[in-house]
DNA sequence: TAGTCAAATCAAAAAAAGTTGTTTTGTCAA
DNA sequence: TTGACAAAACAACTTTTTTTGATTTGACTA
């Protein structure tokens, strides 16, 4: 029951990083390679500021794995976060199914 | 290209509405059967016009169908939409990976 | 060491999302 | 019809999230 909870929150969390159009985008470009922040902000055209919150954002959530190497910051995907999602998803669709039943029967 | 906007657009607004623990609890009750509203509100035990409100959200995001019977309304689980979102997730895992290359490097 | 650059952090403002209590709409039954 | 009930819609408010510009931190190098 504690475990159902903690996946809840953990689904939540994963899910809301996913829920905004630049942080798909920034997984999107991260799907091909590992890149750094100033990669990122050229390509996205975005402040850097700005990434720095929706990479911590992403990162949070588990999504991202980041590693420093010397002044730069690389952002990678976690994949197994992302799976886990993706099974979270999966098992709504094995639900064992009761008849429905009209709401005037009790 | 227009695609590509089309499915982040869509998946960005599913996940969004996978975002919020209330909403992921009615999705998890939903799975075993469909449920009319006034059985969601006893159950979640919130008043009817939050409830209305995040069904709306799921439904707007494509995840949730409803019917109306009488006075009633029932909604249920989309799969359809949640297996796209499923797709998504599982697209992320098989890009074909470039080597990372160092920032100094140009 | 002083200067430079990448990236994180922060505070203030703006925007978006969620909550609450109330009202409206639509359907049924007396 | 009228009254009762389910559910949607609404307006005002609260809370959370996002954006912005500026500052700080930390690492390299001249």
């Amino acid at each position: 029951m504690s475990d159902v909870i903690e996946l809840n929150t953990s689904a939540c969390s994963g899910f809301h990083a996913l829920s905004d159009p630049l942080r798909l985008q920034i997984i999107d470009l991260l799907r091909q390679q590992e890149l750094c922040v100033c990669d990122l902000c050229d390509r996205l055209e975005v402040r850097q500021s700005k990434l720095s919150f929706h990479l911590k954002t992403l990162k949070e959530a588990g999504l991202l794995r980041s590693r420093q190497e010397g002044k730069w910051s690389y952002y990678s995907l976690n994949l197994p976060e992302i799976a886990r999602l993706e099974q979270y998803l999966s098992n709504l669709k094995q639900a064992t199914p009761r008849p429905s039943r009209s709401c005037s029967e009790d």
